[in-house]
DNA sequence: AGAAATGATTGAAA
DNA sequence: TTTCAATCATTTCT
């Protein structure tokens, strides 16, 4: 006994396991009336069939004669016969009869339906650990990046909420030059996020066109030779697996874009402005004319943050900066000092009209704490 | 181009 | 938490 032989009494010894694909037995043998020969007979023109190789068959494959003989004829001799096949010594077959023959045969579904449901035990057999798709860790970091950065999500908003607050968190000044560098960011992101739009576009077209073509192709096969739809299914699977991961690539290069786009455009420390001469006056002002406590309340610096436009934080800075700088080097401040001095009491006269006072070069501190006693270890 | 000025950051201390 | 002190990175001045 060949395999071949074997295979097919294991085949044939599978009835029980397709019972639900075939349907009642009983009835099928009712209508064929002698169920073991047909059986039989199909499987002996498969294996005749593929005993032969392709070129074999198509070297051998003659003009057609009338299909129908084979098609609807319930008389099996001739295939049976021919099990023997090519060399049988009777007339040789056409090969395209017999394929045409086994095609229309009414016992085709039932075997196709068998054959399905053993290439499933197999596949399944072999990778159906694999098959569940649990949401990839890597590719959901950054999903939620790019959405964070407003490259993904929602249209405008997102991009432009983003950048609002990239720019605000940089400190920029809400002035003219803050506008600048706030929409030379939102260009650049916008740019990305267009590029990025455009390809993922072109990925899912591409995915979805290879996929209907191979869908398509699958279907086309499964007309001869047994492909059940969960197989297409799962080779759909697998081609929207591959095609993720080439876009996950595609993600993982957009955010270091957006990344060095961050860091070139919102990093505080490069994009550093100098405050306007206004800003600078009306915290000096305010130094200078606090020179023996040059320490803002939370609600003075709040005050100067709204004249200066410019953060809470940034007020902090700067006197945190300039009395350490003040400290530092008092000789070189006396200059700005005095200046300020004057400039303080000039509109404190102008204000109370007391113009007496303007002539003193002395810090208007009533407290008496001139510019250069200012010692931050003495603090009052 | 190099120096000085300046705003921001960081780590320690109070 | 706030401030100090040192330092960085950039801008502005010479």
């Amino acid at each position: 006994m060949d395999d071949q032989t074997r295979m097919l009494a294991g085949l044939t010894g599978l009835g029980g396991l397709s019972q639900g694909d075939v349907g009642d037995p009983d009835s099928v043998r009712k209508q064929l009336g002698q169920p073991q020969q047909d059986i039989g007979d199909i499987l002996q023109q498969i294996m005749a069939i593929t005993d032969e190789s392709l070129d074999e068959a198509q070297a051998r494959c003659w003009p057609e004669e009338s299909p129908a003989h084979w098609g609807g004829s319930d008389d099996p001799a001739e295939g049976g016969g021919a099990g023997g096949g090519t060399a049988g010594g009777g007339l040789p077959l056409n090969f395209q009869h017999r394929k045409h023959a086994l095609n229309c045969h009414r016992m085709k579904p039932a075997l196709f339906s068998v054959l399905c449901e053993i290439k499933e035990k197999t596949v399944l057999s072999i990778r159906g650990i694999q098959d569940e798709d649990p949401p990839d860790p890597q590719i959901m970091r950054l999903d939620n990046m790019l959405l964070a950065e407003g490259v993904s999500g929602p249209e405008k908003g997102g991009g432009s909420a983003a950048a609002a607050a990239a720019a605000a968190a940089a400190g920029g000044s809400p002035g003219a030059d803050g506008g600048i560098e706030h929409s030379d960011y939102r260009a650049k992101l916008a740019q990305i996020r267009q590029i990025y739009h455009s390809e993922l576009e072109k990925y899912e077209q591409a995915c979805s066109e290879f996929t209907n073509h191979v869908m398509n192709l699958l279907r086309e096969q499964s007309r001869t030779r047994p492909i059940s739809p969960k197989e297409i299914e799962r080779m759909v699977a697998i081609i929207h697996r591959k095609f993720s991961s080439i876009q996950m690539q595609l993600k993982q290069s957009t955010c270091e874009a957006v990344m060095i786009l961050r860091s070139r455009f919102l990093d505080a420390r490069r994009k550093r402005r100098n405050f306007n001469k206004q800003a600078t006056e009306v915290l000096n002002e305010y130094f200078y004319s606090h020179l023996s406590n040059p320490y803002p309340s939370e609600e003075a610096k709040e005050e100067l943050a709204k004249k200066c436009a410019i953060t809470v934080s940034q007020v902090s800075n700067w006197f945190g900066n300039k009395r350490i700088r003040y400290k530092k080097n008092i000789g070189k401040f006396q200059e700005e000092a005095n200046l300020y001095a004057v400039k303080t009491a000039v509109d404190a006269a102008s204000v109370s009209a007391q113009a007496s006072q303007a002539n003193s070069p002395a810090t208007p501190n009533s407290g008496g704490y001139p510019a250069p006693c200012y010692t931050p270890d003495g603090r009052l």
